[in-house]
DNA sequence: CGATTTAGGACCGAACCGGTCCTGATTCCT
DNA sequence: AGGAATCAGGACCGGTTCGGTCCTAAATCG
């Protein structure tokens, strides 16, 4: 139901925890304990954290990964990118023409883009710092001011 | 990649071509050959808005469907959680205890809600009526003042 | 040179999605 | 009253994709 993969769900939590920790570097058994997941599942993950160049990585005995720019400037949306590909719920993308077999009928079309952009923006505006706060209860649970409160951390 | 399902893409077409015609009733038959969609699965579709109060419908040889209000006051997000079920992007709904294995370990809890608070509240405020509107092209291309200009618009 | 760690990709089972179909209930028309 | 048309509500099934595992390179440190 308009689901991200588990991918990009361990992704954040994941990149979260890394936020949170003082260590600058981690390897994948590391975090993998540190999230109780699987350690398999979690060397993919960072893996593709790395290759979205969000995560710097060391090879060799005492290699590791680690953020590669602050927590701030890192966002959910990036995260997601990076483990998901381009977020864009509707199945018409921008513009592909030629792929949507409805393409001369639908009478949507260009709208799409209004649903992706709101989608794409609302996720921009979440950072990792954020999400390691612990989050003020009174702020985010109602009436979503949460993009708002963001907007004045940043 | 964070996709809504197709029933809730399509449902979102089919609402928009209800609401942007000028008829009154709709039976399944007839938005089916519009939309170019396949008779059953738009059966279904509708029958599941209905459900979810976003249509009326009416039985009999002269049946059909229709808006059960102004497509102003119709929101994508009320489409899709009566096709999908509710807005949640991730595993983690709401307080819902128990059902996460990391609920003591995870470093993110509550923080999904500001994702998922983020996605409904962008999805609610695009509404039906905004989707008929053959979308002013440099309102909402980039920077995304659509929602803003959807507030505009009221 | 050997141990450790990331890089990259092949691979498989299971769950979910998309789509079809069938059987009822309701209303209109003759 | 009866038949036709239309919605209501499921059961059902095949295919695709996701979640997860595993194996083989490449790099780095001691």
């Amino acid at each position: 139901m308009i689901r991200m993969t588990k991918q990009a769900d361990y992704g954040i939590v994941l990149m979260t925890l890394m936020a949170s920790h003082q260590e600058q570097w981690f390897n994948a058994t590391e975090v993998a304990t540190e999230a109780g997941l699987p350690q398999p599942i979690v060397s993919k993950i960072l893996k593709l954290l790395a290759r979205g160049g969000l995560l710097s990585s060391q090879r060799g005995v005492k290699g590791g990964y680690s953020l590669s720019r602050e927590p701030a400037r890192i966002t959910v949306a990036q995260i997601i990118t990076a483990l998901d590909g381009p977020i864009a719920i509707t199945e018409c993308i921008d513009d592909s023409p030629g792929e949507c077999s409805q393409e001369p009928i639908c009478p949507v079309r260009g709208n799409w883009q209004r649903i992706n952009q709101a989608i794409r923006l609302a996720l921009e505006e979440i950072t990792l710092a954020e999400m390691t706060h612990p989050i003020a209860p009174g702020l985010v649970t109602l009436g979503g001011r949460g993009r708002a409160a963001g907007a004045e951390l940043g």
